[in-house]
DNA sequence: TTGCTCCTCACGTCACGTGAGGTGGC
DNA sequence: TTGCTCCTCACGTCACGTGAGGTGGC
C-alpha cells in the first residue's frame, strides 16, 4: 500500500506535488506549520527527500483520509516519535536482559522469532 | 493543576458544563462523536463519572489549548491507551525479570527509584 | 408548575486548501 | 525566453461551537 517512489533521491515540490497529487501551496503550508521540513538548494528551492516523503506519507493518511487538522497531526507526529523511542528501548532493555542470562547460564531457550518485541511475560495479574 | 472535583460522584449535564465552563450542546457533541461514553439514567439522562471527567479534561485540554479537531482527538486518545498498555507491559516484564533474578542468585542489586520504569538499560550501540 | 433533561435544526466563525499575482534564479 | 521556484493575499468550504425551539420526566 506504500506510494511507488524512487529511493534515495531529492525531489522538488511540484514533483512531490504530482507524486502525492496534492497541492504545491499545501506542502508549503505544511511546512510553514512546522509539520515537514524539507532541506533547501543554495538558491532557496525546497529539495523533499525520502524521510520528507515517508513523514507525507503519514501526514498526509491523517489528514485526508482521518480528517485530522494540523494542530492534532503534529502532536501525532510527537506521539509517534516517542512510541518508537519506547519501542528502542523495550527491544534494547529485552536484548540487554538476553545477554546477561545467556552470560551466566549455559543454556539459555532460543528467542521466539516472528514478535517484534520478543516478550516473555509473566501470567498477568488481573486485579 | 487539576481542575477541583468532589471524589466519586457523578454529575448531571450541567454541573459539568458548570464545573469546565462548557456547553452542554458541546458535551453532547463530544459523546456523538464518540469521545465521551456517559452512562445513563433509567430516564436517559447523561451521568459523568469521575473517570469521564478525567477523560473530558484530557479533552479540553487538547481542543482549547492546543486547537486539536475532534478527528484528532479520538486518534490521540487511541494512542494514549496503546502507550499506557505499552508502559504497562514494560513494568510488567521489568518487574518478571527482577524477580526471576531474585530466584536464581543469592543477591540482586535494590531497584532504583524515582524511575517510573526502573530500566537498567544497556550502553547504546549508536549506529 | 418549575427547572431540569432530551432532541433537531441552523447560524457564525475560523482553519484548511486552493488560486491568483508578482518575483527571481537556473 | 521558458518553466520552474519563491512569496503574500484572498476566497470558498466545512467543522466546531453555540443558540433557539419544542418535548418529556422527576
Amino acid at each position: 500500500m506504500t506510494t511507488k517512489r524512487k529511493s534515495k533521491g531529492a525531489y522538488m515540490i511540484s514533483a512531490v506535488a504530482e507524486m502525492y497529487e496534492i497541492h504545491p501551496q499545501t506542502l508549503r503550508l505544511y511546512e510553514r506549520e512546522g509539520l515537514l521540513k524539507p532541506s533547501r538548494t543554495d538558491g532557496n528551492t525546497r529539495l523533499y527527500t525520502d524521510e520528507d516523503l515517508e513523514r507525507l506519507e503519514f501526514i498526509l493518511n491523517l489528514a485526508r483520509d482521518l480528517g485530522v487538522n494540523i494542530a492534532g497531526i503534529a502532536i501525532i507526529l510527537q506521539m509517534r516519535e516517542r512510541m518508537e523511542e519506547m519501542n528502542r528501548q523495550m527491544q534494547s532493555f529485552v536484548e540487554y536482559v538476553r545477554s546477561e542470562m545467556l552470560s551466566r547460564f549455559q543454556h539459555v531457550a532460543p528467542p521466539q522469532s516472528g514478535a517484534i518485541v520478543p516478550l516473555r511475560r509473566p501470567p498477568v495479574t488481573r486485579k
